[in-house]
DNA sequence: CGGCTTTGACCAGCGC
DNA sequence: GCGCTGGTCAAAGCCG
């Protein structure tokens, strides 16, 4: 079901990038081909894993990710020379549904308040760090909050997304570093089992070009 | 009116 | 066993 770790596995956040990701160059971290100056942190790693190294330059994620991806004007932003520092390794409390396949399971319902929480497995985990004013970078997801929590070591509150879509069970963390309150870290769960509205938005006219030509 | 956010309460895991 | 902490639920309120 879940992606081994150095496993090349498409991108389930941002499916504008065609290449299929490389694997892990480190045991936790990789980078997106096409967004190199995003910090991106896959996560699978024990809670036992050590901070992530240094990681490249952060992206001003003020505009849209679907236009930030279909142009070429991406503008680097200062380098990061710190870690994600994030606390989000420890899978606690991860709801144990399956999002590639049965994005539908209802079990999460069944039993009311508690349930579904404990279960330790494992889901595919992306941590991405942007420098943005905006807490809530424009994925192409639709996402609805259903929590936010003070952290311990942490003046910003951590808040907690759930993709919109009815079958699918993506979940998000976004927090600010306490360190630096201009960067966020966006840390994505689970694949998303279901289009992206806003890419299928953005590439309908590139699609119905390629059918025009097609014809020739 | 439907969808979303806010927020307090609840629950489970973990460390001591 | 107990307290702390993170994650989730769900009612209430807000907004377009």
């Amino acid at each position: 079901m879940e992606p081994l770790e150095g496993e090349a596995v498409p991108n389930p956040h941002f499916p504008y990038i065609s290449t299929p990701l490389a694997p892990p160059p480190s045991s936790s971290l990789y980078y997106p081909p096409t967004l190199s100056n995003v910090a991106v942190v896959a996560e699978h790693d024990p809670p036992t894993a050590p901070p992530p190294p240094p990681i490249g330059p952060t992206v001003a994620a003020d505009m849209d990710w679907a236009s930030l991806l279909l142009s070429s004007s991406m503008t680097p932003q200062q380098p990061l020379t710190q870690g994600l520092g994030l606390d989000t390794g420890t899978g606690k409390g991860s709801e144990g549904e399956d999002n590639g396949g049965s994005g539908s399971s209802s079990s999460a319902k069944e039993k009311g308040k508690g349930l579904g929480r404990g279960k330790k497995v494992t889901r595919p985990r992306f941590a991405f760090q942007t420098r943005s004013a905006n807490d809530i970078l424009d994925d192409g997801y639709r996402w609805r909050k259903y929590g936010q929590k003070a952290v311990k070591n942490s003046a910003c509150p951590r808040s907690y997304y759930r993709c919109t879509h009815h079958t699918c069970n993506v979940k998000k963390q976004v927090q600010r570093l306490a360190k630096d309150t201009s960067i966020v870290v966006t840390t994505y769960e689970g694949v998303h089992n279901h289009p992206c509205e806003k890419l299928m938005e953005a590439l309908s006219p590139l699609l119905k070009q390629i059918q025009f030509l097609s014809q020739f």
